[in-house]
DNA sequence: GCTTGACTAGACCGACCGGTCTACTATCAT
DNA sequence: ATGATAGTAGACCGGTCGGTCTAGTCAAGC
């Protein structure tokens, strides 16, 4: 029972890692089996398919996602516009110690996933959605409290988190082209200027 | 010499289809190939290897891109501020073009293959990365525009056009996650509010 | 008519893919 | 001590991958 999680965690972290930095087409399960010191007939009793691992593999980050750096930014003691600023911080703190290890930006694991694999596996893509969905609600909660302490005029809360959402995915996204952490930080701030009125 | 630009550019095409409505790892050669109804030894004599052709997927479809939908979006005719509109409309019918076709919201090949390969391929990671220049070129442009006739206060005009580029992206990024192109027309108009100022 | 070179056809290559299978071991409760 | 069960080991499967190679077609230039 004790190498049972231990394994199977392995499994996880490295299938993440190597997912994370390329890509989920590229990276083979004999790969991940070598890369956790597992063999297959270990793999194949903890996950029936590369797709569940995937879906494991996406369930574990998410978790870490939302304990660690995400509920330090958006901690509720912060006053809730600069928990935006602390969001784009820790996304380019992130991104840059991963940078630096590597030499390459990973990017985000959720959006290099949602673009590899949306069109190809939808359960795949509704789990993703989920994901987002959880971290626009992050947004979304923050945006409710700058509303009504009146650090911001009022507006459509739900609409301008998920710009403010989609504009952090396409901020990594450039700056993973770039292979360049410090776009996050340059372009990063201006998310605060993002607004979608309430329409009536 | 017909039948050779002929043969060349129903594998570009071809090619260009697949890798845009799925991933460079999902689209195997010998597909391309059926697809395109050309042999494998036509196709490498007009391309060395995979890579090749997608350098030159990534080229015509930069081309079709600067002088089709974006040349009209960003016509020099219209008032700058609408331009940006008509850059998101664009988007938006492109998309629902291909989505209700195909069932499924195919993204911008370019942010797909920049998420896909950045971490794999540096010499596509600096097509990809000059197209973006380009793109972030033309919104810079617009912009300067709209600050010259005084529609836009004075602002980091390079900076505010990389946000919007990465905005734009992020957008398409969520509404492919979603399967969904109404996200761009939600989201899209809100590109306006985006402002970097200038930094002295 | 012969040669040349662009192009096509398609068999073939080793490597690797995701996944299966059988055999074995270690740890339980009874 | 035994049998059940969870986990490990790794050979093996058919299929596909990107890419090579040889043979042959065809039109233009001489």
């Amino acid at each position: 029972m004790k190498l049972d999680t231990d394994t199977r965690s392995r499994i996880i972290a490295t299938a993440r890692d190597m997912f994370h930095g390329r890509s989920y087409a590229d990276v083979g399960i004999q790969e991940i089996c070598i890369g956790a010191r597992v063999q297959k007939g270990s793999f194949y009793h903890f996950f029936p398919s590369k797709q569940e691992l995937v879906m494991a593999v996406i369930d574990d980050m998410a978790e870490d996602w939302a304990h660690g750096f995400v509920a330090e930014a958006f901690d509720q003691n912060l006053p809730p516009v600069e928990r935006l600023d602390y969001m784009i911080d820790a996304a380019y703190y992130w991104q840059k110690a991963a940078s630096d290890i590597k030499g390459r930006m990973p990017g985000c694991l959720f959006g290099n996933l949602a673009l590899e694999m949306s069109t190809r596996d939808d359960v795949m893509r509704a789990k993703l959605n989920a994901v987002f969905d959880k971290a626009r609600d992050r947004f979304r909660a923050t945006l409710d409290d700058a509303v009504h302490i009146g650090a911001l005029a009022a507006m459509d809360t739900e609409a301008t988190a998920t710009a403010m959402l989609a504009y952090l995915e396409g901020i990594i996204l450039l700056a993973k082209t770039r292979n360049d952490p410090e776009v996050i930080l340059v372009l990063g701030p201006a998310i605060k200027t993002l607004r979608i009125e309430l329409s009536h």
